[in-house]
DNA sequence: CGCAAGCCGGAGAACGCTTTCCCTGTTACG
DNA sequence: CGTAACAGGGAAAGCGTTCTCCGGCTTGCG
């Protein structure tokens, strides 16, 4: 029971009758590269196209072509920062390459990442850009690994977001160098007695966060105390609670709360503030990543810079060039700001 | 010249061969709904299916039913958490139906919105969902329209989030209304004396939530001077600037600032530290929208809460709606926190 | 003037599916 | 036991494109 009103889309056939001219002939005045197509009939069939507003089928074209121009994105949550920003970067190189973005999300659940890819791959998109946080102790990990070659197998692009433990493609991110920088500079400012709210230690990034922090402390002979590293969710909720136990349990002398994401920084501070205690003042904090609302909360927060927009531009290029095992590398940046005062 | 190694992806053909059955056979097991497979061909069409991981080529299957399962979703700008919110509740809404999101971002421009929305039309969606923030006095206005229209006859469904203006569906969401409750809580609050920083007058939104402010201030006698009312652009720098172009003329005995969004009243709360002006104490701030980061700026900010992830969803419901007038409006909800004490 | 060599339009196959239609069982009922 | 009804598999016709041929026309050259 179609509504009576529908009319069928215009098609190129309507346009090559319109015309008066072949379908092969239309078509390849609209696009179809290679032929020429002499100058009066390109016009013919250009004016009866613009006549009845038509639009090629990009899904007839796909199939008639083989391949289509899509680029899958699968981000862990969109309405994060961290991942918009990714996001924007990888639609804007996107579009400026003529391709078509098609987006889901997996809500951080590697089964619901794996079922995305597997149904993300009926689309056979000429790129799959996967920029989840994952885990890497997952036994989903191998059926996502073999659903992603076979992809490859067929032609397909694969390129991950800081996930260099995987083999596929990867825009690298200096996690572990960042936040080895960001320890020292924090220790050239002063500061010696410090904690650290991170995300599960299954999270390649978390982990390396941490990791490359502690090294940088290392350096100059200070440790952690075990008990001042706590792991919750990797959200600005996981951040909030994170501080919440690290206070629960005493502050003592801790001088400085480094969280391994902006987000959880912020959420840090929040929980802070609620305790009556001044960020920048009474305590510290450092995050990772530089997202924009970093700039707006009250301490400006001190972080390590990713040039979030950059990297999605980045997935992109890797994805479309051509020699394989260019493994881009993003550098990052330590930047100072009123959340950790020199001391 | 192809990759040597790269293998074309397994067929339908292929599975029916390998199940030994018939092509029809094989897609009915596989989707095609109404008729019934036996079950024994069924687990073997299945089982074939699954043997040679075959995933169905959502292009073909597009043009062969003559329709697809996707959702062209157009926003202003993905990295804004505003739209970012809305995406996350649209792509969650869609993914519950089966449908896939294709996203595009106009970056404000009018001229690349109708750009896109062309070139989506080529998709053949289901759905166009456009959240951009237009403006109303577009040239370009009147072929965008005329473009949806098309879409429309053709039996795609457009559905705009909070347009009202338009000829379309739409989500709308009660920004006069919201913000005429804002100023009357507000003046209850004890404020007498305001200012605003508005977005371009041609904004849609911006102007709503203006004139629903003025009106609630008015119904206690109350204006704001022509000269406190300054309009910027319509994002976090926009209202970074707006605040500082107050404080140049002086903020004498000003009370309040309104911002008619939370990017720009987070932006003001910066500029406003910046001069050495502490918001909530020296002069209280007022945002709209209640994104997620304004529980975490300092002081927390007094806003207008929209649930903008709801909003997504709605815009999906309501194109998937049969029944058309089903005009759905979005209630809004004044959260006062910090930024606003009273006085 | 004859013929090879472009150029370029058109017919039609192909892409990977769905769906209609046909046709062969099988069941049920008088 | 005859036949009508139905279940369900398979062949083939699409769906809207692209692309490979084919062939007619023009050109150019000996």
């Amino acid at each position: 029971m179609e509504i009576a009103s529908r009319k069928a889309p215009v098609t190129l056939h309507d346009v090559a009758r319109e015309a008066g001219v072949s379908l092969a002939t239309a078509s390849r005045a609209l696009n179809g590269s290679e032929r020429k197509v002499h100058e009066s009939y390109r016009s013919r069939v250009l004016d009866a196209a613009a006549r009845l507003n038509y639009t090629p089928n990009l899904s007839a074209q796909a199939v008639a072509k083989g391949g289509t121009n899509t680029v899958a994105l699968l981000v862990a949550d969109i309405a994060d920062p961290y991942f918009s920003s990714i996001a924007a970067g990888v639609i804007r190189a996107s579009e400026e390459a003529g391709l078509v973005v098609t987006m889901a999300v997996t809500e951080r659940s590697t089964a619901r990442e794996l079922e995305l890819v597997r149904a993300l791959r009926g689309q056979r998109p000429r790129v799959m850009i996967l920029a989840g946080s994952r885990s890497s102790t997952e036994t989903d990990q191998d059926a996502l690994i073999s659903e992603l070659q076979a992809f490859e197998a067929t032609g397909g692009r694969v390129v991950f977001v800081s996930q260099h433990e995987l083999p596929f493609e990867t825009v690298a991110i200096e996690n572990a160098e960042g936040a080895k920088q960001l320890a020292r500079e924090l220790v050239a400012l002063g500061y010696r007695r410090f904690a650290a709210i991170t995300g599960s230690r299954t999270l390649l990034t978390a982990r390396d966060r941490l990791s490359g922090f502690v090294e940088g402390l290392a350096e100059s002979g200070i440790e952690i105390p075990e008990n001042r590293i706590v792991a919750t969710e990797f959200t600005r909720d996981g951040g909030f609670d994170g501080a919440n136990a690290l206070l629960a349990q005493g502050l003592d002398d801790t001088e400085l709360i480094f969280a391994v994401s902006d987000v959880m920084a912020v959420g840090a501070l929040s929980a802070l503030r609620e305790a009556g205690i001044v960020p920048g003042e009474d305590i510290a904090v450092a995050g990772f990543d530089d997202i924009p609302t970093v700039r707006d909360v009250t301490p400006p927060l001190s972080t390590v810079n990713i040039p979030l927009v950059e990297v999605g531009r980045r997935a992109i290029a890797l994805a479309l060039s051509t020699d394989d095992t260019a493994n881009d590398t993003i550098t990052t940046t330590v930047v100072l700001r009123d959340s950790t005062p020199s001391r």
